[in-house]
DNA sequence: GGATTGTGAGCGAGCGCTCGGTCAGAATGA
DNA sequence: TCATTCTGACCGAGCGCTCGCTCACAATCC
């Protein structure tokens, strides 16, 4: 019994069960954010990635260890997003407004996954629900990075570590907020100007 | 084929259908907190709400007309409080503070219920979503009110109608943060500790 | 005694998951 | 090189079971 990624595994070729977990969370994330993690059926999951039912069972234990597949998958896409774009924002004065804005951009470009992470980590088994948390907290201790930069070169005035790091989930919140109140702030406003009003919340704070 | 809120029913007396709703809902809201919706079984909600499964049917066409019960009672809670709140704290130059102060009190108190609408609305069927989304716009509406009362009081500088609104939702998801980030916040601050934080970071743009 | 409300055994669709089996191709042997 | 053996990815019918919902009947009320 193999693992990769902690996920309990029939398969002995590992390149190939790297490959065939690529599948599977292609074809279930697109199933779960159209329907729900509950009304997706396994067969549906196994069909849309082009395996057999029993075959998908050779690569992954049970359901939930898919829908922590799916979790872990796009956790990744989003940090590998803000990382990114914080280091093309990086220095420089104007540097806070420019981190949110990439921040928010990754938020509005992955709407639909960031709401089913939301709506759908109560359903993993407590262990997994802890590794996708500490996820979440990583991708915020980036923003804590920019804003510990920012205060340390003097662009920024000084804040108390505790409020720095609530000023950091903040900015994570308000992103995902973008994501699961769209139904109505997108009638109201495009993401330019969603970003362009929070920024000046944000900054509020800090002028 | 009655209707109380919407709920077809097959039994004639309405105030007995209310009461019966209320033994359901005060069932539900329990276990979908503890089990969450789909893993709660109709004969469970029964059992804990002291009926037979045949006499839950005849108050109930289906699983999901009690999510939307409890969805709606949870909101009309919220809303209650908050409104209560909001006159406690009515006038003045702190009114803001205190306003937030007591709705974030609310979040703290019916955290788990606020979580709850967060993570199953989405099972909702539509029309039922809608209406109880409806309900969240008409609770950011309340903060809306604040704001525009403390603008044209001159309490607060002026702001345009869309920032005031967007802040409003600011207010309102930042009391959400603190239920859907407890697992995290509430290991580094007490809810105090939070509120203080907040309210200075959300009067930054506005002092 | 008719109308209303309550009951719970029963139904059947549908679910996650298993497991005996197949077969292409790699390894082995002479 | 060809025959034999072994390997392991792949398959899908079907098992065991759950759960939302129904309905024929009983109890209760006025």
């Amino acid at each position: 019994m193999r693992a990769t990624k902690g996920i309990p595994t029939q398969i002995k070729n590992p390149v190939l069960v790297e490959q065939r977990h690529l599948q599977i969370v292609d074809a279930a994330v697109q199933l779960f954010i159209n329907q729900g993690f509950h009304k997706t059926t396994t067969r549906q999951i196994a069909r849309a990635a082009g395996l057999s039912i029993g075959s998908l069972y050779e690569y992954v234990a049970s359901k939930e260890d898919i829908l922590y597949l799916v979790c872990d998958a796009i956790h990744a896409e989003v940090e590998r997003g803000v990382s990114e774009a914080m280091e093309r924002a990086a220095g420089g004065r104007k540097s806070l407004a420019e981190a949110i804005r990439e921040y928010f951009l990754v938020c509005n470009r992955m709407s639909d996954h960031i709401l089913l992470i939301y709506q759908e980590t109560q359903s993993l088994p407590p262990q997994w629900r802890k590794k996708v948390l500490e996820n979440e907290v990583r991708i915020t201790g980036i923003f804590m990075e920019v804003l510990e930069g920012l205060v340390s070169s003097g662009d920024l005035p000084h804040l108390s570590d505790r409020s720095m790091e609530l000023m950091a989930h903040n900015i994570s919140v308000l992103g995902h907020m973008w994501t699961f109140r769209r139904w109505f702030l997108a009638r109201h406003y495009s993401i330019e100007d969603y970003i362009k009003f929070q920024t000046e919340f944000i900054l509020g704070i800090a002028k």
